[in-house]
DNA sequence: CGGCGCATGTAACTTGTTACATGATTCC
DNA sequence: GGAATCATGTAACAAGTTACATGCGCCG
């Protein structure tokens, strides 16, 4: 069991849905601490299925390409309670444009700058959802039990992209007093 | 050309150095936005050798495990300020925290708690290091060109450390309070 | 009827980790 | 001479991406 195969059982706790649904969540909602293609989402939908955690809910399977809705066993439950009990195993961060700056003095001033605008734009946009799914969320809070703790994970989002967005501003201050030089 | 083959390049840009300096300088300096194993690195030194773009320098190079310096050399360089000036290609985050805390409503708030202290306690760590390397560096900032990029560097992750450990705290605290219920 | 969005799937490839084997050097 | 640390290397595996092929259903 991979920690994909753990993402999909949760996102089936929810309600049953389809591989592709599955990752337009992950691109949606995920997307600033999460990410998952086709290719693995696919096969591990799959192995899952095989291995008895999901099952498959709806008609016409047998067509090559058909819509295939998957909806989660008691045993892809438990198998899920039983991971978010074992300890994180991988935390894994990898900033290209922390490693760039790093040697940046091998650069222009005013190249780098440019990276960092690029690396600012995204967080505003990042952080702009964010904002937006904590109003709603905020809005809808005692809807379902697993609002609070959703608010806790955007929340998590908002603190980590305002620390990028403070930083890059400071960062391109410091680039372009360079650059002028 | 993989991102690890410019990480060495950078390195080597400093100074000469073996693998295992390499290994070392990554874990203890990048820790908190990068990683490298051995089986990446040992087979990327070799193959940027075979592409000219680095040199071994000393001596018994027959040996089979002796240690091998290398230095950078001027197509390197050239390598390593072109990739400097490419945008950003892949910026991977994997916060497996966040995605457990996601789904937590289907667990106990103590359990997940005791995950989340660990969390706070990693970037404990890692926000210790980064004050005392943000000390020395500010008290020897002019003593190199690089010096003052590698300070925004450590910024970002005393800022983004500063982040996830205020962040810990209320999520803690909004934790402790469901367990008691 | 053409394009778009929904939908599934896989093969080839790249990337990254782990476990292991080996050997050199230093210091007690 | 034994332990720890420095050091190199690889093979097997696991994880992840990309590009491609297929096909359905709806809307204009």
């Amino acid at each position: 069991m991979r920690q994909t195969d753990y993402v999909i059982l949760g996102l089936l706790s929810e309600r049953p849905m389809t591989g592709y649904q599955i990752k337009r969540i992950v691109d949606l909602r995920f997307r600033f601490f999460w990410s998952e293609s086709f290719g693995q989402l696919y096969p591990a939908l799959r192995s899952l299925h095989a291995a008895g955690l999901i099952e498959e809910t709806g008609a016409d399977t047998k067509r090559s390409h058909a819509q295939r809705t998957y909806k989660i066993k008691q045993e892809g439950l438990a198998a899920l309670q039983g991971w978010l009990a074992r300890p994180v195993e991988r935390e894994s961060v990898r900033l290209e444009i922390l490693m760039k700056l790093y040697f940046s003095h091998l650069t222009e001033a005013e190249v780098m700058a440019g990276q960092v605008r690029l690396f600012q734009e995204k967080h505003e946009q990042d952080l702009a959802m964010l904002r937006m799914a904590d109003k709603e969320l905020r809005s809808i809070v005692n809807d379902d039990p697993n609002h609070p703790y959703i608010l806790q994970v955007v929340d998590c989002g908002l603190k980590v992209n305002e620390a990028y967005l403070k930083w890059s501003r400071e960062a391109l201050k410091f680039l372009e007093s360079r650059g002028n030089k």
